[in-house]
RNA sequence: GUGCCUGUAGCUUAGCUGGUUAAAGCGUCGGGUUGUGGUUCCGAAGAUCGAGGGUUCAAAUCCCUUCAGGCACCCCA
């Protein structure tokens, strides 16, 4: 019997061509999140599984977790998710650091769910996060950053739309309905508000409040509150619009006021792509004193499908500068003159097949590798060497430092 | 975790009212007289038909199980 070459299940091979796309995602967050100043931090894969028992919700921690035994007897988690990893490093710091802190990471978390479209056992996660500001400035601070984001890989504002709402407000409606048994459980089928029928909602609903068609209607007609309106027109004069949507919720129990989320507005993969909030009484859950906090998280996976619904994936190619062809046997001579220019930056693949030149060509093309370089007798021996660019057909006849000078 | 659909060479598929050596295109590799690609011509390699079991004289084709993928539910940083 042999082995399967099929990765886990809901897991990926990153393949050099899938690789680059990862890249280039990551590279966009980066680019972005650091011109607004935010640090990049980190925290171990695995955690002890009580960092998330009281934290996050409660069918992750028990259903969507991997979760086992370490050799010690420990229980510890892959983490299914960054937040609660940054709230203790946080806490454990708190008097030390200085604040405001604008931190972000780019780990890779799991979670034990039924691969599909859009969603995987793992994925690539931008965490975004600010401490220590209370006022709606962060608020501000961080639909910018989404929305820098969608501008930097290529969106354009017809392409998505940011949705806002307040915890706060929610709850207020809520407990004015009548709770039955928690408001987390009301909030988790107002979350579903947009792709369930009204009249369900009532009905599940009518388990959980006394006046289900009330809070509804307090929900579709009563608007959003001043602080959320505030923000919609503060954004609003930075030129970004914002949709105020009172049936949001996001699904974490930790979210303590504005909670926002970036839709898809193509109604081929009309769905919510990444959001996040404020979550005020994390830090303070470890006992130390609460630090005000905002961040949002967004996957790599959902991005791509977006890059590939609105048509936004890059042509990317192989980093290589120069595929050096070898012509005969020369491939110890040739080594000189490649590693001068690679001291001068320029990266080289040789070509040490031995196979026609024909070959090596297409080889080089096929990767999508600009330049081909001739290494020959006629070349060793004179100095100069042919370099090909393969997009234009162009051939010109240069010496080492030419080319050092043209590529580099 | 629940339900439905799908699974043939690396990729896209044909074959599927069961019947000799499973077919094609693309891709890969090689060649078209010893130093030049993206077009073309020729050739080769490559599939125990996702896996396991069953029915049958005979299964890629029927049945069961399992694995993987997709869709919906659940859930959603």
């Amino acid at each position: 019997m042999s082995l399967s070459t099929q990765p886990y299940k809901g897991t990926r091979d990153f393949y050099p061509e899938d690789q680059r796309l990862l890249n280039y995602i990551m590279w966009c967050w980066t680019e972005v999140v650091e011109s607004f100043g935010y640090e990049q931090y980190n925290a171990p894969m695995l955690e002890p599984i009580e960092l998330y028992s009281a934290k996050t919700s409660e069918e992750i921690v028990n259903e969507q977790t991997y979760a086992f035994e370490d050799r010690g007897g420990r229980k510890v988690t892959i983490r299914p998710e960054m937040t609660p990893s940054v709230s203790r490093m946080v806490a454990a710091r708190r008097q030390e650091l200085s604040y405001p802190l604008r931190w972000y990471s780019i780990p890779n978390v799991w979670r034990y769910e039924r691969p599909q479209r859009g969603r995987l056992r793992e994925h690539w996660q931008l965490n975004v996060d600010m401490f220590g500001v209370a006022g709606i400035e962060a608020e501000l601070e961080m639909i910018q950053i989404a929305d820098a984001i969608m501008q930097r890989i290529g969106a354009k504002r017809t392409d998505y739309e940011i949705r806002i709402n307040s915890r706060k407000l929610l709850d207020k409606r809520i407990k004015a309905s009548g709770v039955k048994s928690d408001v987390a459980s009301v909030i988790r089928i107002i979350d579903r508000y947009d792709k369930t029928p009204r009249d369900d909602i009532v009905k599940m609903l009518a388990t959980v409040v006394d006046e289900p068609e009330k809070l509804l209607k307090s929900l579709e007609q009563d608007g959003p509150s001043a602080e959320v309106k505030q923000l919609q027109d503060r954004l609003e004069a930075l030129g970004i619009t914002v949709v105020t949507t009172e049936t949001l919720a996001r699904g974490f129990d930790y979210y303590t006021d504005i909670v926002f989320e970036v839709f898809d507005t193509d109604p081929e993969n009309n769905r919510a792509m990444f959001g996040g909030g404020r979550y005020d009484g994390l830090v303070g859950a470890f006992g130390a004193e609460p630090v005000p906090t905002i961040g949002f998280g967004m996957g790599d996976v959902t991005l791509a499908n977006f890059l590939q619904a609105h048509k936004l994936v890059p042509a990317l190619s192989c980093e290589t500068d120069l595929y050096a062809v070898l012509i005969g046997d020369v491939y110890d001579a040739a080594q000189a003159p490649i590693t001068a220019l690679r001291q001068a930056d320029i990266t080289v693949a040789v070509d040490s097949t031995g196979r026609k030149l024909d070959k090596q060509i297409k080889a080089a093309d096929k990767k999508g590798i600009k330049h081909v370089l001739f290494v020959g007798e006629e070349e060793l021996a004179s100095g100069t060497y042919r370099i090909k660019n393969l997009q234009t057909g162009k051939e010109e006849a240069l010496t080492i430092p030419e080319i050092i000078k043209q590529l580099g």
